[in-house]
DNA sequence: CTGAAAGCGCTTACAG
DNA sequence: CTGAAAGCGCTTACAG
């Protein structure tokens, strides 16, 4: 009982191997008796075409790999749900791999032949990626590219200056007057931090910047400090929702009132965000759209890989919840 | 500038294809010398084995498909990092899905010919698999068949009634006499409701149940439902963390202290339970070891298909933090 | 230990 | 519209 191939199905049908091979490819040339034959004998046969074969013989999988950092953030999860049906709908298919686990992912990709490649959020490290971009059309998903990255490549991404600004004129028009922000690193870090002091320079307040990965613990560790000095900030912007609940943590360990006395926004807007226990107020960074842009972008890439690399920027939105309130009279 | 392939290899190493075809499996039949020739050829031509060309001649892919219900639910991530370097070392790879946006995953992973199949966590229907296990190894990590499930293959999960039991031992310990659960659904779910309704029976308290699916929202509405009964209960376990986390806001909602007033017990020890601002207790399913031993079950399968469909438990552990403590008094 | 040949299941020109 | 042939890049007996 071994499966049945083109070769079985043809001889089922009485028709060439060919023929059988043509209407696996919907081809216009094939008499629509012949077809109908065809069909019910695969149909008969449970036939199910050999990806594999059919890969060799084109010289292209179909697959898509899809490299993100770490699968606990959901930020990626979101984009990768924004992704998945703009792939499925051209007959790709993804394959995903985590690169904190596996950081030759993406030359275990071009290995495999994919025929594109898709990185969504910020890897520790670009260059795996920069050498295999050479040879599999590449499309950056949420993050952007550092000034040394030598990296000529498709970047869609969440519009961080215009986030951050939003987040920075919703605490101002609270009547914030002392903004502290809890920056990132990487190339989103730098971006988002000096968004940051530009709007609030701009609207005439005072900038505290404490920098750290993107973690609950720097967050906490940042909330420790702002909040024991001697003026301390009312309102604090976070680089991202895990380390904004880690400055809630402090916050709640100091004794000090959110949102009474001390304001937080998040970034990225979280399915953390949206417990109930946390509502945090957060930028909604448009994940969804990003994943999609992306995939349209890697469609557009595949059909003329000649075309010059292009950066898309999406709208974010600030989504106001209970951690936001106006500074503390006096 | 075309791909090196072992014909290329051979010219410049002055060998025949099949020589470096033999070199690629590492044979003990190649003498050290052309070994090396051959090597060296690779090298020099970056040639790097195509994988599909060398699965058709095989009949293999080595690859293994993974699906899992929702890549939002931690807990199965926790799975996934248990069972990736087990594969890994075996020299087969990950390939993953997402059962709730594909629901046709097995079966897109049977056409694709894995060479096994593991199932992560409760799927809403097993059907599916049901079907694609027939011709494919496959095993389930972290969940249970039902009665009603005409599926013979391995098992690898948490040993759920000794979880409850832990957790229900705990609050008994702690002095409560009124538990309640906010119970899940599926087969799991059951297990866990029966266990939790035995062991508070044996401890000569009283149980009350709440059922549901297990979500934030499910765990919501339960805690209101059963705060506001003329007879409270003091404390509550819920079906998993996230439920856990819905009670505590209804706690919260309705000003209940916790744990002063009301202790929580989650399950599935999330990195939502050890966030600072949750610090649930809840009881640590094992997912790393489940996904571990998942992953020998298959390779053990893969040697030996016609081995009797296993069975295998692994213990859990409470992880007691902030949301526990003794019933009021009086 | 080595080399020539057939085959894995499909697709792709190419001649009818 | 159809059929016979070659080929995708490997592996696998099989004869030397």
């Amino acid at each position: 009982m071994t499966r049945p191939t083109i070769r079985s199905v043809a001889a089922r049908a009485g028709v060439s191997k060919s023929l059988v091979s043509l209407v696996l490819q919907d081809s216009p040339k094939v008499s629509p008796e012949r077809r109908a034959a065809v069909l019910a004998a695969m149909d008969e046969l449970g036939y199910r075409p050999d990806p594999t074969a059919r890969s060799l013989a084109q010289g292209r999988t179909r697959a898509v790999g899809l490299v993100l950092d770490d699968l606990r953030n959901p930020w990626f999860v979101d984009v990768l749900e924004g992704l998945r049906p703009v792939l499925h709908e051209a007959g790709l298919r993804p394959v995903l791999a985590e690169s904190r686990s596996e950081p030759e992912a993406p030359r275990t990709f071009a290995d495999l032949r994919v025929d594109g490649l898709v990185v969504i959020g910020t890897l520790p490290d670009l260059s795996v990626v920069a050498d295999v971009a050479r040879s599999v059309p590449t499309v950056l998903a949420g993050t952007r590219l550092g000034p040394d990255d030598a990296l000529d490549v498709d970047v869609v991404a969440g519009d961080d200056a215009r986030g951050v600004g939003l987040a920075v004129e919703h605490l101002l028009a609270l009547g914030h007057r002392r903004l502290a922000h809890v920056a990132g690193t990487g190339p989103v870090g730098r971006l988002r931090r000096e968004a940051f002091e530009r709007a609030v320079r701009a609207g005439g307040a005072t900038a505290l910047v404490e920098v750290g990965p993107m973690t609950e613990d720097t967050g906490h560790r940042a909330g420790r400090a702002l909040l024991t000095r001697p003026e301390p900030p009312t309102a604090v912007l976070a680089s991202n929702d895990a380390a904004a609940v880690g400055l809630l943590a402090a916050a709640a360990d100091l004794g000090v009132d959110v949102p009474a006395r001390l304001s937080v926004v998040g970034y990225d807007d979280t399915s953390i965000a949206a417990l109930r226990a946390v509502a945090l107020t957060s930028v909604d960074n448009a994940a969804h759209e990003v994943g999609r842009l992306a995939g349209v972008r890697l469609l557009a890439r595949l059909e003329d890989p000649a075309a010059p690399a292009d950066l898309q920027l999406v709208a974010p939105r600030l989504v106001v919840r209970g951690t936001t309130a106006p500074p503390p009279r006096g």
